[in-house]
DNA sequence: CCTAAGTTTCTTGTAGACAAGTAAAATACA
DNA sequence: TGTATTTTACTTGTCTACAAGAAACTTAGG
């Protein structure tokens, strides 16, 4: 549990909520801590070594982005993944693919292309590793990108808060392949550059609906099978 | 600027966070307190009796929700509205007209309807009365309950997100019209209801797209003219 | 009279202590 | 032995005090 590099007592000012709210969202995210892990302020406190204020403020802004669950004067946990409602979590998210895409098509710059190739190729390493934590995060840097290029913080906004609570899903779905995805992501990938590079918006549209459809038709292709086992004995 | 009630030194254990974000998120969308006001947190402790933590809890949150503007170590105050970005503004909040109607045609419950035309007559009892404030207000909880009842809680965050920064826009251009805009705004709504209630949905997009592009439309009217304004002289 | 360094003052960030509320544990009672 | 009640322990919410950083003011030097 104590992955913290116990830092020198010597801190900046304003790096203490900062630090917390990083590394707690990155183990929530990451499924370090699954959901329904109780959150102890005073622990937190202790093995950062600060005081609980600024432990404080982290969980406030974590709460509001809906990743901590707080019952008043009680306790307060990781939020639980609501499997129920998770179609509305796929359509939600399969709009923003899309608007995000189309808006990159038409107002991307110069240096925008170069920032999604980067990400792309950052991917492309990860397949090659099998490292599905590193797959996870440099497929949600290189959707980023793409949201950046389009230019509509709005979009931009809802489309990282999908992205990000996305990774507790695809953490699942690529346990089960075994950290070993097919490789149709990266081709699909390639596409949507290219459309976005050659501004062509109805096709990066296309593009970008159908790359949410085939991640979206895998988890719940993988969610069906889930039940099944349950149901099987 | 006191219109605060001077609690009876009586409260409930987490209501002070509660009750400074919610004092100052209506000061702030109301334009009560204009972009660029400044805010100290010791004044706020002082006007509701309580300790500065609570209210820099508050703080924490307006903050997250973009409402106001923090300099590290120096001064915090309310956020600018970004003029030159409105355009991504009206493409976010129009698509999200859509989305929210579309959906809430497809799944609305029995009690949805009621609380829906119940907004919807609170809207007109504003606009007879010429009451801006009123008008903004019921005209946001309208089109929420139809979000609502489309079921899908990241369409329904990001839109009352949009709505609620539209609440500042809006107040300019009410102010505009010295409080008495046009009246197609009510047989507008109730032809989103009908469609809603008939399970048009195709109907309910069209109509949803109408109704931002009008809203829309006349905003940016208005801002144009205040642009030949700036130039006249 | 203008500029630049030093000082003061103000606001924010953090710490540690206390209070209130809740749940679990212990005790009394039938 | 089972249930109701009190007690205890623990967690969160709030408060006050202190420390650090930044801007404004003061003052010295050209």
């Amino acid at each position: 549990m104590d992955n913290t590099p116990a830092p020198p007592t010597e801190r900046k000012r304003g790096s203490g909520v900062k630090m917390v709210y990083d590394l707690l969202r990155d183990d929530i995210l990451d499924l370090v801590m699954p959901p329904g892990s109780p959150i102890d302020e005073v622990q937190l406190a202790e093995r950062f070594a600060i005081s609980r204020t600024p432990v404080r403020e982290a969980l406030a802004r974590l709460a509001a982005e809906g990743l901590i669950d707080t019952l008043p004067n009680r306790s307060t946990m990781v939020s639980q993944i609501d499997f129920v409602n998770l179609h509305t979590f796929f359509d939600a998210i399969t709009l923003m693919y899309r608007v995000t895409t189309r808006l990159a098509a038409q107002n991307w710059r110069a240096d925008d292309l170069e920032v999604i190739r980067g990400h792309q190729a950052e991917y492309c390493a990860a397949f090659e590793a099998h490292d599905a934590l590193a797959m996870i995060g440099t497929n949600r840097d290189f959707h980023a990108a793409i949201a950046e290029a389009g230019r509509n913080p709005y979009y931009l906004s809802l489309f990282l808060r999908l992205l990000d609570e996305g990774r507790r899903i695809l953490r699942l779905y690529y346990q089960s392949f075994d950290d070993r995805p097919p490789a149709s992501v990266i081709t699909e990938h390639e596409d949507i550059i290219a459309a976005i590079a050659a501004r062509d918006v109805a096709r990066a549209d296309v593009l970008a609906k159908a790359h949410a459809d085939q991640i979206v038709g895998q988890i719940q292709r993988l969610m069906a099978r889930d039940q099944r086992q349950d149901i099987a004995l």
